[in-house]
Parts: C-alpha cells; sequence; structure tokens
DNA sequence: GCCTAGGTTTACGTTAACGTAAAGTGCTTG
DNA sequence: CAAGCACTTTACGTTAACGTAAACCTAGGC
C-alpha cells in the first residue's frame, strides 16, 4: 500500500524525449532509503546542501539530489563536519564558471581531504591491531575461566 | 596470538626491577605533546577515560596514561563518542576479574567496531575517487583557462 | 464530505564536546 | 616577599546536528 518501489510514472511527462530513467523521489522514501529522518534531509537542505526541486509546496528529488545526499552521508561518516562537505559541493557546482583562484582553493581543499583520508586510514590499520590485542586478550581470559571461547 | 609487546604487566610487577623509563608527564606536556588543551584532558578524566595519580592536588601522568590519550584521540579521529571508547576502555580495565557475560560483550562490541572500520575503509576508497574526479575536473577546466595546473 | 497519510513551516529543546572566565593553590626565582 | 607561572576547581557559555512538537496543507480512498 505504501510502497510504490519501481512504478516509474512520474506525474508530469515532458512531450519530447525520455531522459533515460526519470526516477524521482519523495522526502519519505530517500529518509527510508538511507535510514535518516525526514527533518535531517530538511536540514541538509537549509545549510545548502541539497536544493530540490519544487512542485508545489513539496520537495522533488531527482538522482542528482539522491547521489548528493549519500555522498553527504558518506563525508559525514568518515567525520567530516556539514560545513566541510558543503565548502567542496559549492565549489564543484561552481566550478564551469569559477574563477582560477577558485579552482585552486578548490585543489587545496581537496588535497587537505585526502591528507585527512590517509591518516584516517593508518588510524584504522592502528585501531584494529589494537583491537586484536584487546580480543586475544579477551578471549584468553575467556578460556582460563574454562568457558567454551565463541569462534569468530 | 598477538604480541605482547610494550604495554608493562598490567598489575604491577616490579619486584625490585627498575621500571624501565619512569618518566611522568605534566597536564601542559601532554596537551602540547598531543596539541589539545588542557581542558580536553581534564574532560576526558571527567568522562571516565583517564584515570592519573594525584600528587596533592595537581595531576601526574605516566606512560599508561599516555597511551590511554592516544588511543583515546585516535578512536575520535575515526568518529567515535567518548561514550563509545570509555566502554571499551572500561571492559579492559576490569578484563582479569570479568565474568563471562562481560567479556562476551566486550567480544561483541569490538566486533561491532570491526565492521564499523571496515565500513570506513570502504568509505575512505569511495571518498578517494570522488576526489579523484572532483580533481580532474577542475584540472581540466583549469588549463581550459589558460591557466597552468599546479602539480600535484 | 471526511479521514488518513503523507508532506510542509516554525520554533524551541537537546546532546556531546569542549571553550572560557573567575578565583584560588603552590613552587621557585629574582 | 612579591611576582610569575603552571596547575586547580567551579560553573556558565557555545556550537553542530539534529529531535520534537504544534499547526497547517493536500491528494486519494470510502
Amino acid at each position: 500500500m505504501t510502497q510504490r518501489t519501481s512504478n516509474a510514472s512520474p506525474t508530469g511527462n515532458n512531450g519530447g524525449a525520455l531522459p533515460r530513467q526519470r526516477r524521482t523521489y519523495t522526502i519519505g522514501e530517500l529518509s527510508k532509503m538511507f535510514e535518516v529522518t525526514p527533518r535531517t534531509i530538511r536540514f541538509y537542505e537549509q545549510e545548502g546542501l541539497l536544493a530540490p526541486e519544487r512542485r508545489g509546496q513539496t520537495r522533488i528529488y531527482h538522482e542528482k539530489d539522491r547521489v548528493r545526499l549519500k555522498l553527504t552521508l558518506r563525508g559525514k561518516r568518515l567525520g567530516f563536519s556539514l560545513a566541510e562537505i558543503r565548502e567542496v559541493v559549492e565549489m564543484y557546482d561552481a566550478m564551469p564558471d569559477g574563477n582560477t583562484r577558485q579552482l585552486e582553493r578548490l585543489l587545496e581543499i581537496l588535497a587537505d581531504k585526502r591528507a585527512n583520508l590517509e591518516r584516517q586510514l593508518e588510524d584504522i590499520r592502528l585501531m584494529q591491531r589494537e583491537l586484536d590485542d584487546v580480543e586475544a586478550r579477551a578471549r584468553e581470559v575467556l578460556t582460563r575461566l574454562g568457558a567454551q571461547p565463541p569462534a569468530t
């Protein structure tokens, strides 16, 4: 009843060329798809990370918006602030007519984020070793207690 | 399985042996060492992540404390909350006399964090590709503008 | 025509992780 | 001994990223 899933029929089909896959999404669909609340999505819009179409009063999201939300959430999982993410997003949008200084600034930011990712990679490796150690010790204690250590 | 390495004996083994390097640290030293404010370090203590010795009123940090702070900050860079970090730290401390249920709970948490790290690894890979794309486009626009694209 | 299920705006509330300011303690140095 | 410096506690302030509640609109089904 609720699930419309793959049913395409968008309300207004343009009489001309059909654009490949004209799928659109409501805020609720995206919300469930990415397991965030509608409030979160609206908040991201308010922060300049999304700019969905409006049909009357209701928001309509296209593929582009969905991708951007996906990237935003990925950035968040990596610990970037919304402000940082927006900075890149805005410059990306302004790229075609961006001046040289803007573009070089963008490259700076990108290099910065790259460095960040590298450090995170190293952190992850180190953290994994720590987890190995802790787990090994835990299992050791468990066996000493005579319990069956659960298989990994 | 894993190595015992550097982490000195948990309970205090020194039956007369000199403790290798008896270095201690003030809060200010640690603060500069890790580029955080003293406030932050005191806050972590208040949150149960550190428990430095007290000489009179002032805190004295040993190697153990320094390591724990390092691990805490690493966890933070990976986006773990202080509460999550504390959860592991506390269980680790309670390990020798921890009961079976506690230990199994610890293993659960560890598996959870592992999964988290795996996802982050994937996120990083994807994000790096995105950065590649954005950078490529930016350089392209730059060359079209006739500017000298700065070397990577 | 009314109900329900979505959507909307507005606005105040909440939590984590500190920042910051005030006021006091303790050593050591000229 | 006064000054300075590093440390301390207490407590209120701040920011990001939403949560939550109230009050409203609108299309579709019975």
